[in-house]
RNA sequence: CAGGGCGUAGCUCAGCUUGGUAGAGCACCUGCUUUGGGAGCAGGAUGUCGCAGGUUCGAAUCCUGUCGCCCUGACCA
């Protein structure tokens, strides 16, 4: 166990030396059943080897094995932070609600921004992510492009008041996270944003690999926190909340949400031949759910044309409002909407009450409703939908009706060639079996995943709005431009306990284990045993490992149960049958039964052998 | 936010329909036995039945309200 002095002394660390730490000394609460809430594998094994408690939805104690697993995981960002060029600071957790009005993004986060007000009445935000903080103490520290460029990071509690929290650590109310922050002068060339990009993208590469975890980088929505490229990392797992798209021959991977869609044919035109069926009005009552409708209709909800209506975002002077049109069951991306139209800002789903008062009937609305409209309307038509040669089912703009064989070039004639008024634009989400935006004739495969890495280019979002201006060589002031590269670190625990597991427990990943060896001492009373537990607990120690021993007063089906659970990657059991063998039992987490009897002077060895995998 | 479910011992849950002394298994404490995969016997301790109000002679149980938690969806670094 670790001595304290009792006066000040330092002494220069030059080699690295592990932890041996005894079971009975710290608290491992091991659960025989999961409790009820726990549905997803890493909650109810977190749970179950004591690893973590629930305190309210979505907020955890993390006891002293997940204290040490968490270590282990910043230990390795720490250094690939370092190396990348990063400076490790702390900003606070709390800070005051204004700079978040500064930017904007009290009103962008709504109410996911955790908020509280002191006893003097201030507004105060529990920080979702470090932007405005960074960027409020750097408009004043840095002054000079000769400080540039800079890349600062921490390792902070974050909150985001989600609506759902769920699955434990994998999305909760409060996390930890490591977000880092670049700042430049440029996107090109040396010291620019891209260069701290590239590196940090090589960083998170390194640190996922290290920890254990097989991992895709794939494109994705920059979000609420704005800005260019962005890219995900997401741990490649079955039971991952997310899902990507890959396409098997270019090796592109994006998000659903970013995913692009390749070349898909269309055409408002019939074809020669085509004769249009007669447009038919239907009355379709107490029908909410598309799929009864359809059916009443005599089609399914493929055959239908949904239009929704997004109003711009408030603010913006572009005005008018947008329908879209994909078929029923494909989901449609205000994002993707937003680039077709090339309004600047994302444009939002309409509020209901105001499409209403301008003439839209929400929930019958058809293509045809922008002509009826109050004010400019824009209908922005997805590929699949721009199909001439279909008899749509569709809303009659009247409320409980739809209409069935409706036909683009008759419906709306001349206005198709209107770029004004109908654009064909991909605007629904990529889904499996879609065309591959890099390889002709190639399909888009679905993965699921765990986003654990999330960096993005950001410009000069919050230095424009917060004023964060440095003077350049030429005497000019320029707005930074910035780059901003988060790793959930809690959620990184999860995730590894998520791909690596079985009935027993979890298998942890060497570097991330609490402690790299497990003693089970089989008779703790016995003087002996007790002596050759602590000699090679010490040996291992020495050889840098961490050591957990296992000396409690307990039934050996109990403590083999509890070992498999916890789950360090090496298990050592001090016995009597090994010790007439001349050794002890030595054996991989990831290996099922008893292991092998190990010779005394071969035991380091063969941990070392192990760990190294 | 919509839909669904659950709150009873540390954990898993029964009891509620049909109101009448608060239950089981595991865990915990004591003793004996046992000692290589969640032991056995005997004894013991453990509750604001989420909370508040109502109905009733009497409420874990019925009614109303409220809070918390979970799941599906919407949403989301």
């Amino acid at each position: 166990m670790t001595e304290h002095a009792t006066v000040a002394s330092f002494t220069p660390v030059t080699t690295h030396v592990g932890t041996v730490d005894r079971w009975s000394k710290t608290v491992i609460p091991t659960l025989r059943e999961a409790p009820a809430e726990a549905t997803t594998p890493s909650h109810q094994l977190l749970l179950r080897a004591g690893y973590i408690r629930q305190v309210a939805a979505g907020v955890y104690d993390y006891l002293p094995l997940a204290w040490r697993a968490l270590r282990k995981i910043s230990q390795i960002i720490r250094e690939e932070m370092d190396a990348a060029g990063g400076s490790e600071m702390l900003m606070p957790a709390m800070a005051p609600l204004e700079i978040f009005d500064e930017t904007g993004r009290a009103a962008d986060y709504g109410d996911d921004l955790f908020q509280l007000t002191d006893r003097h009445g201030r507004a105060t935000v529990l920080g979702p992510t470090h932007e405005e903080v960074i960027t409020d103490f750097l408009r004043h520290a840095v002054t000079s492009y000769r400080q540039l460029p800079l890349v600062l990071y921490q390792i902070q509690s974050k909150f985001r008041d989600e609506p759902r929290p769920r699955a434990g650590l994998l999305r909760g109310r409060e996390f930890i996270m490591k977000d880092a922050y670049s700042f430049h002068l440029k996107v090109e060339g040396e010291g620019g944003l891209n260069e701290s990009y590239d590196a940090m993208y090589r960083a998170y590469s390194n640190v996922f690999t290290r920890c254990g975890l097989d991992f895709t980088a794939v494109e994705a929505e920059a979000g609420p926190i704005g800005g260019s490229a962005s890219h995900e990392f997401m741990v490649n797992c079955e039971t991952g909340e997310d899902t990507i798209l890959r396409c098997p021959e270019s090796g592109y991977a994006a998000n659903v949400e970013k995913c692009e869609i390749g070349e898909r044919a269309w055409s408002f035109d019939g074809g020669t031949g085509f004769q249009p069926v007669t447009l038919t009005k239907v009355h379709t009552p107490n029908m909410p759910g598309i799929e009864g409708v359809a059916q009443h209709l005599g089609t399914t909800a493929a055959g239908m044309l949904k239009t929704i209506v997004l109003e711009p975002a408030p603010g913006t002077e572009s005005g008018g409002w947008t329908g879209c049109s994909p078929w029923y069951g494909a989901t449609t991306r205000s994002t993707k909407a937003s680039s077709a139209t090339r309004s600047g800002s994302r444009p939002r789903l309409a509020d209901e009450k105001r499409a209403k008062a301008a003439g839209f009937a929400i929930g019958y609305v058809s293509p045809l409703a922008s002509k009826s409209v109050s004010g400019r309307c824009l209908v922005v038509v997805d590929p699949d939908a721009a199909q001439g040669s279909t008899a749509w089912a569709t809303g009659a703009d009247e409320a409980d009706h739809h209409v069935t064989g409706f036909n683009w070039t008759r419906e709306l004639g001349e206005s198709l060639a209107d770029q004004s008024y109908v654009k064909v634009a991909e605007i629904r989400n990529a889904v499996v079996g879609d065309p591959s935006p890099r390889a002709p004739g190639a399909s888009l495969v679905a993965q699921r995943g765990i986003e654990t890495g999330h960096i993005f280019k950001l410009g000069c979002k919050y230095s424009d709005a917060m004023g964060f201006h440095v003077m350049d060589e030429s005497q000019k002031r320029q707005s930074v431009i910035m780059g901003c590269y988060g790793i959930g670190v809690s959620r990184t625990m999860a995730a590894c306990v998520e791909m690596s597991h079985d009935e027993g427990g979890i298998i942890w990943p060497a570097a991330v284990a609490p402690y790299h060896v497990h003693i089970v001492l089989m008779k703790p009373d016995d003087a002996e045993h007790a002596a050759l537990a602590d000699r090679l607990a010490t040996e291992l120690r020495v050889a840098g490992l961490d050591v957990l021993l296992d000396d409690r007063k307990e039934r050996p089906g109990v403590k083999f149960k509890d070992a498999d659970l916890i789950g360090m990657p090496v298990r050592l059991t001090i016995g009597a049958k090994a010790l007439e063998a001349g050794g002890v039992e030595c054996k991989a987490r990831s290996e099922s039964g008893h292991g092998e009897v190990v010779p005394l002077d071969a035991v380091r060895d063969r941990c070392l052998a192990i760990l190294q995998g």
